[in-house]
Parts: C-alpha cells; structure tokens; sequence
DNA sequence: CTGAAAGCGCTAACAG
DNA sequence: CTGTTAGCGCTTTCAG
C-alpha cells in the first residue's frame, strides 16, 4: 500500500499539484471553490504530506536538535517539558542528542555531524563542560543556536540564562552580613549554571567583606549522582562543619543534608543549607530544602521561541535573555 | 555559502555521482583508488550528505520517534539515557514528541499526524492513559513500533515489559503470610507499569489466602506530582494506618513516608512502605526507601534495539520481552 | 487564479 | 568496477 502523494490527490481533485500545494501551504492566492475541492479529496485519500520532501525543496526541515552530555540529564529533563510544548505549537519537531561522556574521543564532534547531515535547522545547547567546543562547532557549521544556562553573544547565537553571579552574590553577602563566614560551595562537576559565575560571585561578597576566600577549601568538587555524592559527603562530615553549605543543585544539596545529619550535624541549627534548581527534591528531604528557584519549563519554551525568531529573522528585542530567579526559602535555613 | 553537494565532490575527484554515492554509503564494488580518491576529496570539500535528500531517495528517514504525555516524562527521562545512547551506536535520530494532558481533545491524534508527516522509521511508545488509542493510530498508519511498560501483541509492534502481575503477588503474597492483611495500593494517574496487572497480581494474592481485597478501600488515587500527593497523603494519615503501603513509584513513596512520619506513623515499626522503580528518590528518603528495580537504562536500549530490528527485518527471538526485576530492600520495610 | 516545468540532493536499477 | 538515468514528493518561479 504506497503512501498518498501530492499527485494522488492532485489528479483526484483535477487540478496541478502546484495548486494542491498552495492549499496544504495555506496560500491565499486560491480560490475558495478549488481550495474546498482539494481539501476535500486530501481528507478523503487521508493524504499526509511528506516533510521529507518538503524539506528537501525548501532547504527547512522544521527540526530543532538539543544536544547536551548524559550527566547533564537531570538539569535538562525538567527543561523538555517546555521545549517540547513550545516545539509543538510552533510545529516544530524536536530532535535529542546525547553526547557520552564515557564515549570516544570526539563525541561532541560525531554528535555535530550528525546534527548538520540531519540538517537540523537550528540547536539548544546546554552549559556544560564542552560548551565551548559545542559552541566552536555551530559556528562552524553555521548552525543557528541558542544556549541555556550561560550567556554568548554571537551573531547566530541567542541565550536564555540567569545571573549566576548575582544570585551567588547575594546569597552569601546575606550570611556574611550576619558574620557566618565560614561558607562552603559545593561544585558538581556538570551544571546547567556556570559554575565559574557562580564562584566568581561569591569571591565578590567576600571581597566586599574583606575577608578571604579560599577555593581550595571553600569549593567541594562533587558528582551529580546522589548514589557518589551521599557518601562522599557522608565521610566529609565526620569532621567538618560549615555556617552554611551552599549547593548548586537540589540532590547535592539533599545529599548534604542527610549525610551531615547522620553525622548528627542537627539542620539548620547547627548548619544551614541552600541550593539551586528549587525541583521537587527539595521538598522531599527533611527537613525541606531551601532552593533557588529557576523558571525552569519556560526556559525551555524561550529558548525554542527565541530559536525559531533567528530561524525566521523574526524581529528580536534582545538575543541574550536573562531570567529572573527566587529564593523559596524553606526549613534548611533560619531565615 | 551553499552546502557543498554530492554533485560537488563528484566533480573534483573526476567520478561520477554515483560512484561518490557508493563510497559514502560503504558499497564494496567500488575500487580501493578509486575509494580513496572520493574519501580525500570529501574530506578536503568537508561534505556532509544530506539525509533529507536521503531519506526521499529510500524512503527511509532513520529516525524514531518517541511519544509520551508530559505526566509521564518522570518515568521516561529515566529511559532517555539508554535510548539515547542506543540510538547514537545504531545511528538513528531520536525525536521527541509529548502529548499534552491539558492540551486539545485530540493531541495525540495531531501528534500522530505529525509522526506521520515527519516520516518517522517507527515510534517508541510508553504505557499511559492513552495508549490504546495510541496503538489504534500506529496500527492505521502502519508504524512499526514498540510500546515500553505493557505487553502488546501484533506484527509491527514489539514490547519491553515486566511482568507487573507477578511482582504485585508476590509482594502481596508475603505480607499476606505475615498476616499483615492490612494493605493499600497507591495508583497514580499515569503509570509506565499497567496498574490493572499490579491491582490483578495483588488480588490474586489475596485470592490465595481466601481474604478479600476491597478495592475501593484499598487502592488509593493520587497524582504523579509530590506537591500534589504529598498534601494529600497528609490529610489521609491523620486518620489511616496500614500494615503497609505498596506505592507504584518511588516519588509517591516518599511522600507516603514522609506524610506518615509527619503523622507520628512510624516507619517501618508502625507501617511498611514499598514502591516501585528504585530510582534515586528511594535513596534519598528517611528512611531509605524499598524500591522494586526496573533496568530502566536497558529498557529504553533495548526498545530502539528491538525496534530496529523490526525495521530492518532482522531475526527477533521474541517480540516480546519480559524484564527482570528486583526488590532493592531498604529501611521503609522490615525485611 | 492556475498550470508547466525545473529543481532540491541523493539512491538504485540498468547498462556498459 | 563505474557511469547514466530515472525517480523520491514537494516547492517555486514563470507563464498564461
């Protein structure tokens, strides 16, 4: 049984295929008589039109391909919810690409080829550790892009981002303020935020404090996986104590505060915690985790919005879009 | 600065087109010089094929589709990793589409349509509400498929599964012989496990024991949300208490554990949680939660491996393949 | 407002 | 082993 063809129905409908194009592609230059009559017949035969083809004559495959590593899964699925229902209404097709971490050498490089000989008509990247690379490469290949979770300006590039510095800045000036200066940060060695932003950030209240901070002591170098960072901090609390851990993402930050509390480090009175993300782990730990909350599906939609203005010269008031975040406090720290 | 064509590297390593398509797609009649001559020029032009083109010449697109509700994506996103990466190693596109629950009276009909339309190789579907009308439309469109999460029988469709009826009984059964006959079941509105085999495997087990399962007091309703069931769950343990509570996933585990808790129910002494999928939420919780394992990652792998399969008329042993579980038993239980 | 015809870039017989 | 030639199904001038 071959698939219905712009000529089937063409031929059925007795006028040009060239018309039954118009239709399908809402050209208004046809009659309205025609037009019915050709609705008609492609409803009759159930004629669905090949993008295939369609892509092939246009040079468009109304495809948007995300790419980012596994290890930055977590960060990116509570994004799909927005992407993908953005891509819907905006019909277009969302195409993903992992990029292995474990993988051989080049993977970023493999995974981009195979994005330009999909002829994706743009990507969404995702702040990670090879960001740069990806980002070398689109240019490269001249693929429009937008990036969430850091800011590039470039030609073909827009971001959707928050600002890391800001936020860390003002979390840890608040403790200083309060003269608990003994803050530790907790760095995941994927995240969707930069991490340097967020660091650098902290560096500023405590340069605006006078007081030092020191990064060999005050950074813990962590894994995004619960099942690695729970122990590791497990053994970390045995013998240290901090005013205030903060954690760039809720499970690290859910991880602290239980294994600082098997270490009978009583939350937050004798230690206070506070996170990034603000997803539903955060109100699973006890006691309920303090998070900054990052819109998190509609930063997916932006980006895929903001993707197809590029893709259609659309006008565009600012190509780098920065959003606002919010502290949901909750029961991990005092105030 | 146009695409540099098949037409293009044909001309500069003085062959014909054809010869050049012979190279690219690893035809072994072509001469090794000959080979070699075609590579190089490929190489210094940095042509990339058009799959778009491609895909019209073979009707084949070597893209799958993977189609879920976003209340579902909690289970799937847990997949995406082995789909993903199965999806690279074999060479296939992986492209998302959600079918929104709030959405239109028709979403997955026009999300179909889309598939369809985009030329989708086969589709990766998941076990929800909708999945038999789901079905309905990929056995219309004659879509090689395989559903993930129940078992279907039919020629162009395979299935990942687990044996849900089985690992309710036999949860059940041993309660039962404890005499703790006390026992609920929590049923989320979407589920990648079919409920109705959990609910049938937990009434056989009572069956066995000639006690009856009353399943309008012993199945409780909720939602796949913590911030929506959690409440809930509040409300109920001011004046429930069971023997145990056998939950369908681990998020609605957690909120079970921690709304008894916060009702002074003790876990396990006063009442024993168990869930299903032994994700990380199982570790995260106090206590720790008993969680049957599913091989999510080798789901997802296996659902594109066997789909491909079926694509490419390979030998399949079973187009049916049961998954192992195993009860990952932690504190939430006694033993 | 509609039709004819030339592609889009590649594959796949069919000859040679 | 290599080249020629039709398509694949649709869009898009260009005429009419």
């Amino acid at each position: 049984m071959k698939k219905v063809t712009i000529y089937d129905v063409a031929r059925e409908a007795g006028v040009s295929l060239a018309t039954v194009s118009r239709v399908i592609n809402g050209s208004s230059v046809v009659r309205e008589k025609t037009k019915q009559k050709v609705l008609k017949v492609i409803n009759e035969l159930d004629f669905k039109p090949n993008q295939v083809a369609r892509g092939l004559a246009t040079s468009k495959t109304t495809t948007i391909a995300i790419i980012f590593p596994q290890s930055l899964f977590a960060h990116v699925k509570n994004m799909i919810g927005g992407i993908g229902d953005a891509g819907r209404h905006l019909d277009y097709n969302i195409t993903i690409y992992t990029t292995d971490d474990i993988g051989d050498d080049d993977t970023v490089g493999h995974v981009l080829e195979k994005v330009v000989k999909a002829r994706a008509d743009g990507v969404i990247l995702f702040n990670n550790d090879q960001i740069n690379q990806e980002i070398e490469l689109v240019k490269k290949y001249k693929i429009p892009a937008v990036v969430i979770g850091t800011c590039v300006s470039d030609d073909l590039i827009g971001s959707i981002y928050i600002d890391a510095q800001k936020v860390a800045f003002e979390i840890v000036e608040k403790y200083l303020k309060e003269e608990k200066n003994d803050i530790v940060f907790i760095s995941p060695k994927q995240n969707l935020v930069k991490t340097e932003d967020l660091i650098s950030g902290i560096k500023m209240a405590y340069d605006n404090y006078h007081l030092p901070f020191d990064e060999n002591q005050q950074v813990i170098h962590t894994s995004t996986h619960y099942e690695k960072c729970y122990p590791q901090f497990c053994e970390y609390f045995k013998n240290h104590k901090h005013d205030v851990v903060f954690a760039s993402y809720d499970k690290e930050g859910v991880a602290v505060i239980n294994a600082a509390q098997d270490n009978h480090i009583a939350i937050p009175d004798d230690m206070e915690v506070i996170s990034m993300m603000d997803t539903s782990y955060a109100l699973m730990s006890r006691p309920t985790l303090t998070s900054v909350h990052l819109p998190i599906y509609d930063m997916g939609a932006l980006a895929v919005r903001l993707l197809t203005k590029i893709l259609n010269d659309e006008d565009i008031d600012t190509k780098e879009v920065c959003v606002n975040t919010l502290i949901m406090k909750r029961d991990s720290t005092k105030q």
